[in-house]
DNA sequence: AACAATACCGAAACCGGTTTCGAAATGATT
DNA sequence: AATCATTTCGAAACCGGTTTCGGTATTGTT
């Protein structure tokens, strides 16, 4: 059934064989009129735009997608740069992101086009080719820095794009992000009232703004609860696991031990699992891990990880609304929107060991 | 530095502006001599084609793409449509696989446009789109079912593409695949080899080809071994973590249960894991398990996943060489091309407890 | 010096659509 | 019935390139 029987008297029932002026010539019509019936102008007789169109679905007539788009001036794909992949990818999110990105492009008749970067070349070099060879009509750039090549390049062209992530430059341009600061005040209020009083963290590299912004939520609950900052509870990460063993190590190695890790990211927090566990800390019990980004795998390590968790489905379809927007009038002030992430209670935090939570009673 | 300095009166400086006629017009040549003399055409003086080219690196002009394509009559594009994300995606393979396949295709020139499936549609709409509005020149396909209606649709069209992974239909089209067959003997050898007697098998889908052959290697070892064949022992799954578990659960709740479990992949044994753990087994102690993909994170957990691993960055880049290959020459025979994983120990599987292992002397 | 061969470039068609403009046909008005 | 306004469509330009073909200008041959 899902057979066609190409007689080769009929090679028209190939599909995507018919072009416009095939379908102009039987009618009797000229492509301009063909044009104009199919796209709905109010110059075409309602006879006429009947007659062309049961032409259209019988013959099977599709547009050429290439020849439309250079007539009308526009490449109606929106282009996205994978970062170069670091070299233990726990990156569940970038599929995820694309997927919906595109789910939400097609909607609006936009197409995604995936450009992977070489890490031997600059990091905007990408961005300037598909910029002049005209292959793209915007961009959706994630994983900001505070200082964003990519940003910069693309404000200078005045080129439509939005971010995933603030930048020093958000008040330029579009952009959405997930309320780390929020976030991660909230999951130090919980583990501070599950009793932790000696509160780790292991961030991202000074690069990514996000992860300062974790830090800064972090810092912020500790002082509106009287906690002191131990500059040495603060370890620099780089958002992989084994960034998050070696920082893990140095925590855990201290006189006075952390009871309570949290993490920039959730692949952090699997190399601070790992690394406890190699020291011989339990976790919960000796110590609290929580991590950032609600991958699924979590749930199904031992114990299974908390984490902050938010929809990049509603991320990816954000960010294609803002885009459009932009792209139907790019003199639009810039807008940007903000959403939360929830704490996903899992198992890999609970009150510490009642040794160690002597200082309780300090704050209110 | 990264600045442009763009005075109104020098507008062509901000780049993607200049057209081949307005190189033409500037050199006083036709339009047809510019782009001849910037395509190494031999008709073209060596005198006009160095002004040319100077002329042209001078104004940053790049050709438009998409007249370039439309004259020329192709789309440099290539397809690449995601399953619909099952609810638990363990797919860091995914992203990995565009990222190599996206490389791969920008050495020859290509684009990769990456599509989304709408899981309210037959799978195939989203192929039938791209090919009539003639968006690609040919399609990636990964995750082959063994009747795959997509590759049906577009054999029966005509239209290039390359899987990865066989079908039913596999002596038709261009393929890429890993011998899961002979991973699957190498893994259960390797079981056997530490004195495994009964041993568990998770597959994948019926409908998933790949999984079915890593079944049958898993089946044609313990019959070299000598091993017999339990029918208990061998579970369907679905490749998520949730199917692993509940096939876990079936496998040990027997009176008898497997001393190790084979998976079909590392969502399913990460599953796998998890329920043994909450029935009481004890890995590799009690239960050895294996996984299949290699996937990072498989090295974080506790103990770190031993699973049959292979090079994505090779797939994609075989994948992309074929389809090259196939849209230069459309007539040449179909070829395909067989890669092997390796099985990485991690340690998550070891030799059965000796209680267990009173039939060793059974076989060679 | 006359003629054939070659190098080089212009002219124009073409890819497959969209959009503007004007003219013909139709209908309405007086 | 003549005039005017509307409806409806054809003609042609256009988007920005590529490619074929043919005609000069130049060079090489005898």
């Amino acid at each position: 059934m899902n057979d066609v029987k190409a007689g080769p008297e009929e090679e028209w029932v190939k599909s995507g064989e018919v072009r416009i002026s095939d379908l102009a010539a039987e009618l009797g019509l000229t492509k301009g009129t063909v044009s104009r019936a199919l796209n709905g102008y109010e110059d075409i007789s309602k006879k006429t735009r009947k007659r062309v169109m049961e032409a259209a679905t019988k013959r099977g007539y599709v547009p050429t997608t290439q020849a439309r788009r250079l007539a009308m001036g526009l490449t109606e794909t929106i282009g996205l740069v994978l970062p170069p992949m670091p070299s233990q990818p726990v990156n569940t999110f970038v599929s995820e992101f694309i997927n919906s990105v595109s789910a939400a492009l097609h909607l609006h008749g936009y197409d995604l086009l995936v450009h992977s970067a070489n890490s031997e070349e600059s990091e905007v070099e990408p961005y300037r080719r598909l910029v002049q060879s005209r292959k793209v009509d915007g961009f959706i750039i994630f994983r900001t820095n505070e200082k964003d090549p990519r940003v910069n390049y693309l404000l200078n062209e005045g080129f439509p794009f939005v971010t995933h992530g603030r930048t020093a430059r958000m008040a330029e341009h579009d952009w959405f992000d997930i309320d780390g600061e929020k976030a991660f005040r909230d999951a130090t209020s919980h583990l501070i009232k599950l009793g932790h009083q000696r509160i780790g963290f292991v961030g991202g590299g000074r690069e990514f703004f996000s992860a300062q912004l974790r830090l800064k939520g972090f810092r912020a609950m500790l002082e509106e609860c009287c906690l002191e900052k131990v500059p040495s509870l603060e370890q620099p990460g780089d958002l992989t696991g084994q960034g998050g063993e070696i920082a893990a190590q140095n925590l855990l190695k201290q006189t006075r031990p952390p009871t309570a890790i949290l993490c920039a990211n959730d692949a952090t927090a699997l190399g601070v699992m790992k690394a406890a566990r190699e020291l011989g800390f339990n976790i919960p019990e000796e110590l609290s891990v929580i991590g950032y980004d609600g991958i699924a795998l979590g749930a199904y390590i031992d114990p299974p990880l908390t984490t902050l968790t938010f929809s990049i489905e509603e991320s990816g379809k954000e960010m294609v609304n803002l885009l459009m927007r932009r792209l139907k009038s790019p003199d639009l002030p810039v807008i940007s929107k903000l959403a939360s992430a929830i704490l996903k209670l899992r198992g890999s935090e609970g009150p510490p060991s009642s040794i160690q939570n002597k200082y309780m009673e300090n704050c209110l």
